[in-house]
DNA sequence: ATTGATATTGGGACCGTTCCCAAACAGTAT
DNA sequence: ATACTGTTTGGGAACGGTCCCAATATCAAT
């Protein structure tokens, strides 16, 4: 008689319960609490005979810890949430591939929410999120939720914005040096002789970052003497004929040779299209600077020049402050802003014909 | 004496408790049970009396429940993971935003895992997202950790595959009809008269969509009367100088005019590239043509003619039938497979000069 | 042998829910 | 009244861990 003959059937694999502590410890002679120990900051309390004891039990059984379970008790969850305006926008994918990396680096998972730009949903996601204890939570939106956010954070929830500011929210951030920025591109055009600079933006809507770049390419085309334009769309995604009407507009308003400064990546991607639907072969008579970096941009005509933000730097620098505020008590809001970097293209060659 | 003076200090803010369904119970008078009640499925056996009280109690104390106690006794976590092999890839992104939809349509949210091709990353987090009792999993890898996957769906864990089948592991798939994709590809490439036609792709590595591609492609070919090559990069990420090479060879070979099929999306950046640092203006000598919509295809020479998946939809109905597994008891594994939109653009008009 | 100090180990309450089952409460038929 | 339905309600064990604290073991010093 042995114990190889179970008196009961193995259950289909199928349902088959999924070990648990008290199995591990029951199966290596030693008590839960060891076994709990083995996991956790406590392990050095353990002897080499019990360590071998509970791995040899693990491994016969295929133990792995329920995080959720452990997250009760112990009160980390090891997630962090991510809330984002537009997933598909490159910048939110790139900053995540960032975050993602420096997630995994701290043991923390990413609970991925979009909003949409819908600011209800954007709320109800939050409460999901809530529900799910994060334990950080990682933001880049229009910012409308601002009391639901400062109330979280009342709450102890630590934060991080991306890109972006929100008012009434005392909150670290993650972003880019817009001013340098700006600089970079304004002067870049006045040096290669542009008279009269254009810049295409989204609807500011109080959003800190558009705004910043508004500020800084008014402030720096009237210190380099240049006429400056800013056009903001009527719609988050901007409409093609306001934008056609605008640019043929802008166009024609003089013989000067001017550049259409882009706010941003996918702003760049509307205007080539308006362009190239309004031109033959735009880039002779209008020049083209993009914020941010995409992967086709040399493609495109001549080269469209851009000033590329570090994005991956970005989100991977979000996610650092915010695992350093997790760990650490409270202390002043920082902002760590990071430099730009212009590459120069055929779309910014002014032809002197 | 009221209970208007507590007698113990109010925390403060940032480390206050938050409610329990406890605490409704009590502030409402009533059992925890019914309160639990109130958020279940049960929830039609409470009166209407206790309806109102419980919801004002939750309205004083600001409760939401515990998602993670929840799913501890309740079995259900209401996390799906979804392991992709490369986040930014425009494919992934894409995929991911209609998955991230459908998501939020039945109520569950994305653990989002990035692999970067690397199969020992993946094996680790799907050890993590198993911690995290995940009750569902879409996978869109390089299908080397078979194993490991048909282990866990043995365990009762459901899955659903995008893009691509893996070798051993009998599971639901959600991705492109390849033949017919192809098929659009090859006939209207012939149609435009190109006489032989090279596809580029990653190295095939097993991967099932990458596999049936080359085989249509070569089939179709033969069955149009045109020659047909391919070649298949040495790393994931092609090597430029290869790419170069690769096509400096082909176009060199004959005179006869050709065309490019690009296999997938990040192919088709790539030989873009590779184009304009070879020939100063390439559609003018080869045709192109790209599997996988991007939004700046229209913008690049004449524009390049694409082979649309509908990712969106997949990632959608990939999420879709994965809770469809959920909730219904196994069934045979199913395939589903979307069809291929071509939009002809400037790069595949042949120039008979 | 006795004591004290230190290094390991174990027992059991607890985390916030869900779920099983019994209790309380109708209302209706005897 | 009594019994017998059916509808609501509540009590307490469970879920799988963590953590506090007490228990035991070890060993050197008295």
């Amino acid at each position: 008689m042995t114990a190889s003959i179970p008196n009961h059937p193995p259950e289909p694999a199928s349902e088959r319960r999924r070990p648990t502590i008290h199995d591990v410890a029951r199966d290596a002679g030693v008590s839960k609490t060891s076994v709990s120990r083995y996991y956790g900051r406590e392990r050095d309390l353990l002897s080499d005979t019990m360590i071998e004891r509970i791995e040899a039990a693990i491994e016969r059984l295929g133990f792995a810890p329920d995080r959720i379970a452990s997250s009760l008790r112990g009160r980390r969850t090891g997630l962090i949430g991510v809330v984002v305006a537009d997933m598909r926008n490159p910048y939110t994918v790139d900053m995540l591939h960032g975050a993602e990396q420096a997630c995994r680096k701290h043991g923390y998972s990413l609970l991925v929410c979009n909003t949409g730009n819908d600011d209800q949903l954007e709320r109800q996601h939050l409460e999901i999120l809530h529900g799910y204890s994060v334990e950080g939570l990682l933001i880049n939106t229009r910012g409308r939720n601002a009391a639901t956010l400062a109330a979280r954070q009342d709450n102890g929830l630590p934060m991080v914005l991306v890109d972006r500011h929100i008012d009434g929210l005392a909150c670290d951030m993650v972003g880019l040096d817009n001013d340098q920025a700006v600089g970079l591109s304004v002067s870049h055009l006045v040096d290669q002789g542009y008279q009269r600079l254009l810049m295409i933006t989204e609807p500011v809507a109080g959003i800190s970052s558009r705004e910043a770049r508004i500020q800084a390419f008014q402030h720096q085309a009237q210190a380099a003497g240049v006429l400056a334009e800013v056009h903001e769309g009527l719609e988050e995604t901007l409409d093609a004929a306001w934008l056609a009407a605008t640019l043929e507009q802008w166009l024609k308003t003089s013989e000067a040779p001017g550049a259409i400064v882009c706010a941003n990546g996918v702003i760049t991607l509307a205007v080539c299209h308006a362009l190239f639907a309004l031109l033959k072969s735009p880039f002779d008579q209008v020049g083209l600077l993009g914020i941010d970096e995409l992967a086709w941009c040399a493609l495109v005509g001549p080269g469209i020049t851009t000033v590329a933000q570090p994005v991956g730097d970005i989100g991977y620098s979000a996610i650092e402050a915010l695992v350093h505020r997790i760990s650490h008590t409270a202390s002043e809001p920082q902002s760590l802003l990071f430099p730009a970097h212009l590459t120069p293209r055929g779309s910014t060659t002014l032809n002197m014909t």
